[in-house]
DNA sequence: TTCGAGTAGGGTAATTGGGGGA
DNA sequence: TGTGTCCCAATTACCCTACTCG
């Protein structure tokens, strides 16, 4: 599976209780943002919810626009 | 678009790993998916699991429809 | 053929979603 | 208004061994 090309390219996601811990809340309370629309939330199969990395990190910093452009 | 009948289908093939980093879970949380029918699968002779990358994407954007036509 | 890395399978623990109320 | 906590059901993650892929 080693290919030189870069195949598949696609950005971070991070889990739920891992941006929880970025933010020092509960994981309930990222669901609510990312129910408000404040969030951009990436679906699993399954329901789960899946968070942009580089969104997050500008949340981090204080930027409250929106900064998604990929 | 220039898309007649394709009999041998070459659509690129993504392997569980690869399909699992895209969604931030788990190669085995891939299998589940497949075996739940929510995610074509198409099996080696060896019994290896392959997906389709363009479904995988169509899966990311959020459609939860069946792209699938072949 | 040999070999490293990945995958399938089964089972169990941990996380998540949703609603409701403090 | 916003967050933390309780419940339950569903989904996902990690453990192992054996087999397949390239």
């Amino acid at each position: 599976m080693t290919n030189p090309r870069q195949r598949t390219e696609s950005e971070p996601l991070l889990t739920p209780s891992e941006v929880a811990t970025l933010f020092r809340v509960d994981p309930k309370t990222v669901t609510r943002w990312a129910k408000a629309g404040k969030l951009t939330s990436i679906r699993t199969l399954g329901g789960h919810r899946r968070y942009r990395e580089s969104e997050v990190r500008s949340l981090l910093e204080g930027n409250t626009n929106t900064p998604v452009e990929v």
